[in-house]
DNA sequence: GCCC
DNA sequence: CAGTACG
DNA sequence: GGGCCGTTACTG
């Protein structure tokens, strides 16, 4: 029997849950959940190339301790670690971490002081009432875990993405009833589009949080509350689908947003780059500054991604000849000019920034966008070469006029190849911002043609989508 | 536990 | 506050 | 040797 990686996953993934319950470092636990990850999702055959003698590459997270368990294990079908610490803690112990509400202190408790090893041990302990009496424990939680073991006995653990999605459709209904509710969307592995889903994840933007977690709460599917505060609230619907909800205010939104789609392996990247890059960065603790008067550009100014430049009316960037000035940050500005430039000064805006409105880069009164629509695009080529390009997300500029006037449709400049993304807002029924109309560059003249998207046949309105996803989200498999 |  | 949970 | 995601959020 060969030992496949799936195996050897499964054993990291072991060893970790007993640690956990031998109160071990987290980090250390942590480091075998990784590696789990790691081995589980290579492509590569680790036993087989280990059987054909060839040297094994090197892995993320895995050093010289994990990589020799990895050989112990594929050369001879066991892991002494493994079977060391399987016989310090009980067996079917571990199942009972599953639980919501048991960590690896309470089980231990539990099988310490109240020798309960399984499930079932567990369900007659509780109904006994014998749960309450050990430290940490009260009759709230007590209750809880019977209900959890009820529920959880014979019920489906994934459901199958269209389901989910009907599910998810019929709260966000629900949520836009909720009081001061703006924006309502659902995030998570139904967001990322994975094939089933284990919980529902929604997000809404209001002013007061408590009130639309307790609009929520009253939902008639709901089986059970299991928390309801301030800005989240955690439910089960009678179906068994446990849903997730997260309110924001409405500057969060972007945010949020992308915290709360994950995946989780994802966002703990993004954290660590943005700890390693910048400073501090965060989903909620965005650096905020507020410009009341024209700001001048004068250096070549790049505005880091930490900084979260919010736009007052009347205020502007003043970005004089022969200037560069790069925002890296999210950017937040109402529907009216806050850029001006003078001779080949430029303006570029990457990274964090959500979305570009074109009318960031005309006065009120135009007649022909045609040169602005133009500036608002070309801000959006964050890179000097296509072949850095491809790989990372550009802002889409935005229209939220119902119509422009544009008299000339050949942009110049830009790489054969590019695209940039415009999108109007509210105009699909998929999410807000996605793309309808794109700009490719041209291969014959190296200008840049506007058109329906329909008319390029290579387009794709999911083409960031699929970007980000050749990029990887690691460990896609949670959430 | 891994990694700098 | 510790424990548990969320992506 | 020292950090490891989060000015995380909720419960009891």
């Amino acid at each position: 029997m060969p030992v496949k990686n799936a195996d050897i996953a499964a054993a990291f993934e072991q060893i970790a849950d007993l640690l956990e319950l031998q109160n071990a470092n987290p980090f250390r636990v942590r480091a075998y959940r990784n590696a789990a990850r790691v081995v589980g999702e290579l492509k590569l055959d680790l036993a087989a190339t280990i059987a054909a003698g060839r040297p094994l590459p090197k892995l993320p997270g895995i050093g010289s301790d994990l990589e020799a368990k990895i050989r112990e294990f594929a050369t001879t079908g066991r892991m002494a670690a493994l079977e060391r610490l399987k016989k310090e803690v009980p067996a079917g112990v571990a199942e009972l971490l599953k639980l919501p509400g048991l960590g690896p202190k309470r089980v231990r408790a539990l099988y310490e002081e109240l020798h309960v090893h399984t499930l079932p041990q567990l369900l007659r302990a509780a109904r006994d009432g014998r749960i309450r009496s050990l430290p940490g424990f009260g009759a709230k939680t007590e209750q809880r875990i019977a209900e959890a073991i009820e529920r959880q006995l014979g019920q489906v653990k994934r459901f199958k993405l269209a389901i989910a999605a009907q599910y998810a459709d019929a709260l966000l209904a629900h949520l836009k009833r909720a009081p001061g509710v703006v924006e309502v969307a659902a995030a998570g592995s139904l967001r990322r589009a994975k094939e089933t889903v284990g919980d529902l994840d929604l997000l809404a933007t209001a002013p007061d949080g408590a009130a639309v977690c307790r609009h929520f709460t009253q939902y008639p599917d709901v089986a059970e509350v299991l928390q309801s505060g301030e800005t989240r609230a955690s439910v089960v619907l009678k179906s068994g689908l446990q849903v997730d909800l997260r309110v924001v205010p409405q500057e969060s939104y972007g945010a949020a947003l992308m915290y709360f789609t994950g995946s989780k392996a994802h966002n703990i990247r993004l954290r660590r780059l943005a700890q390693a890059v910048f400073t501090n960065e965060s989903a909620s603790g965005w650096q905020q500054v507020t410009f009341a008067s024209p700001v001048a550009v004068t250096a070549n100014t790049t505005i880091p991604a930490n900084v979260h430049l919010k736009v007052l009316q009347n205020g502007i960037f003043q970005v004089a000849d022969g200037v560069k000035l790069i925002i890296n940050g999210p950017l937040e500005a109402g529907p009216h000019q806050i850029f001006s430039w003078s001779g080949s000064g430029a303006i570029f805006i990457r990274g964090n920034c959500k979305e570009v409105l074109a009318e960031w880069f005309y006065p009120e009164g135009v007649t022909d966008h045609t040169d602005y629509i133009k500036k608002a695009v070309l801000a959006t080529k964050q890179f000097d070469s296509y072949e850095s390009a491809k790989d990372y997300w550009r802002p889409p500029v935005i229209l939220t006029k119902p119509s422009y006037t544009i008299a000339n449709l050949t942009f110049g400049g830009g790489w054969t190849g590019d695209y940039y993304a415009i999108s109007l807002v509210g105009r699909l029924s998929n999410h807000r911002g996605a793309p309808v109309l794109w700009v490719k560059a041209g291969s014959g003249n190296n200008g840049i043609v506007v058109g329906d998207g329909t008319n390029f046949q290579d387009n794709n309105l999911f083409e960031n989508l699929r970007i980000q996803k050749v990029g990887g989200y690691p460990g896609d498999n949670t959430g």
